[in-house]
DNA sequence: ATTCGTGCAAATAGTTTGCAGCAGA
DNA sequence: TCTGCTGCAAACTATTTGCACGAAT
């Protein structure tokens, strides 16, 4: 989540395999689509995706990125502030990251966890799962504020 | 958080208040979008506001939360499971929260904070408005997972 | 009297899908 | 060759808006 990641053939091939494991291919603009979220440092929505790729049909995309997020290659994140759906490589092959949203624009920047934060988080979902039905996979933070541009 | 809250008169003087702070009038479909809001323990989608004030219509329904965003009476949720708002009464009216978020049918819960989760909430803000060009205001955690009825 | 809210229906924005042709295993 | 992917256009769903009428100050 800090910068521009390099887009190692690693990338690929374990996007591929995710795929196959769904029986999907990993096609030209599947793997254009993870081109792009990797050399991103923060979730893209939709457009920024396509103004970073003109050949590729908006159908195109929406198809391949629930293709991609079924394979659990991708993940879609959804901030509030605008009802556009974001997406960013997985958490394991970007690691384990939390977001900072604009309340003015609606951007959405990455953020990286603290040891401590993590400590917290994680004894906060056992708590959960020991005081309610509710049983915590995961979990997110997110900080909202303004970003640079809308200080 | 804690289950149906009683609803007061001092909650509607309050959203009152607030509405004619932004040149708003507290009118009788707002005041029932307030009751329901009030009596639910988690953020309540559209559907599930209008199935229980039959008499409401959606665009009404749509317009006066709108209002009452504008007015911070309440807030806007998005979980990210599914595509649809939720709304809940504005944090400084229900207290300070958190949610559970469905991963399988996208339902959202409220869980209470706890002291030490906030403690290092504050301590991240702080370190991200130290470290970065984000000026953190407030913080929200999600944690996912399966609620009761899909385990 | 004037301003603001309401309800209906129509419009919009984001996203999804049917179908015919093309491509990859 | 067979199954699945692509691109286009049409369909859908959640949400927003124009307008004429009604309510509140």
């Amino acid at each position: 989540m800090t910068g521009n990641r390099s887009v190692g053939e690693d990338l690929h091939r374990l996007v591929d395999l995710r795929l196959r494991a769904v029986g999907q291919r990993y096609t030209r603009s599947r793997r254009a689509l993870v081109d792009v979220l990797a050399r991103a440092d923060r979730p893209l929505t939709i457009a920024q995706i396509l103004s970073r790729r003109r050949k590729l049909p908006q159908s195109s995309a929406y198809r391949n990125l629930v293709a991609l997020e079924d394979a659990d290659a991708i993940r879609r994140v959804v901030s509030g502030s605008d009802q556009t759906s974001r997406f960013e490589l997985a958490e394991d092959l970007i690691g384990h990251h939390h977001h900072l949203v604009c309340s003015s624009c609606g951007a959405v920047e990455d953020f990286p966890p603290t040891r401590q934060l993590e400590q917290v988080m994680d004894r906060t979902m056992r708590d959960v799962a020991l005081s309610s039905r509710f049983a915590p996979e995961t979990h997110h933070v997110q900080l909202r504020g303004l970003c640079s541009s809308c200080a």
